[in-house]
DNA sequence: GTTGAGCGTT
């Protein structure tokens, strides 16, 4: 077994999880299985990679059989130099559902009553009070990067989509544009600078006025019947809702999200 | 090709 993580999660119900950071972004299970073999049975090592380049995110798991041998592998390679880098071995506090770990053991329903008095020694119990610190401190930088990263993604679309979106996303760009736009023209804004240094247009563009009713070639659109008078559009139509030819009536509670575009802005031909 | 504070997959 050298190629851990193939199968997915093999069998956490008997495995102690240890979290392994600081490790480079080169290392691989295979270079943390002989050295936490060495201290134990490894069961597996599961590499977090990120999906987009498929890259380690710089820590591993590793999952040992003993609760003992995790503890002792935790004593002896938390801080261990490996590949150049100090790495930190602890031992797991989520599990991959998000649950709870207790002492790198996932806690089970069937923690009632058990022997309690099965606890070694808590030594790293003093970790805890830190931890929490920890966690309140920041969130994960990893996290915020994923996260970051798929926004930005969607944002691409809806850019795409439509350019002139909402106020607060305008803002981010704009402040940055804005920023720019200052260096680029700063004479251009002088008269603007006397009068006000740093603040928005006394203008606000904001024109709620539902003046889109001047425009009704709308009901001249060539919209098409959705009625389907065709039998192939009909056929398709039913195909696609799947059981409700009349999505008007189909939920009692109708809730309005049909519609969930109060504001449709502004039809300008911005572009 | 990069970084670095942290918790996971078929």
């Amino acid at each position: 077994m050298s190629h851990f993580g193939r199968s997915g999660p093999p069998d956490i119900s008997d495995t102690y999880s240890l979290l392994v950071l600081n490790i480079t972004f080169r290392t691989t299970a295979d270079d943390l299985f002989p050295l936490f073999d060495k201290y134990g049975k490894v069961v597996d090592i599961f590499i977090p990679k990120d999906r987009r380049t498929g890259e380690s995110r710089g820590f591993a798991f590793v999952r040992y059989k003993y609760a003992d041998e995790a503890q002792k592998a935790v004593d002896r390679l938390d801080g261990r130099m490996v590949d150049g880098r100090e790495i930190t071995v602890q031992f797991a506090k989520y599990g991959p559902n998000a649950e709870r770990i207790h002492k790198g053991r996932i806690i089970e329903t069937a923690q009632r009553s058990r022997n309690r008095s099965r606890s070694r020694s808590p030594r790293k119990r003093y970790r805890d009070d830190k931890d929490r610190d920890y966690r309140k401190r920041s969130r994960s930088r990893s996290y915020d990067r994923y996260e970051r990263d798929r926004h930005r993604g969607k944002d691409r679309d809806y850019r795409h989509r439509s350019r002139s979106r909402s106020t607060s996303l305008d803002y981010k760009g704009r402040g940055r544009a804005r920023y720019d736009d200052e260096h680029h023209s700063r004479s251009r804004s002088r008269s603007v600078d006397s009068r006000s240094p740093v603040r928005r247009s006394p203008s606000p563009r904001k024109s709620p006025s539902p003046q889109r009713s001047t425009s009704p070639q709308r009901s001249t659109s060539p919209r098409k019947s959705p009625r389907g008078e065709s039998p192939a559009n009909r056929s398709r139509s039913r195909s696609r809702d799947g059981r409700s030819p009349s999505p008007r009536s189909v939920s009692p509670r109708g809730r309005p999200e049909a519609s969930r575009s109060p504001s449709p802005r502004n039809s300008n031909g911005d572009e």
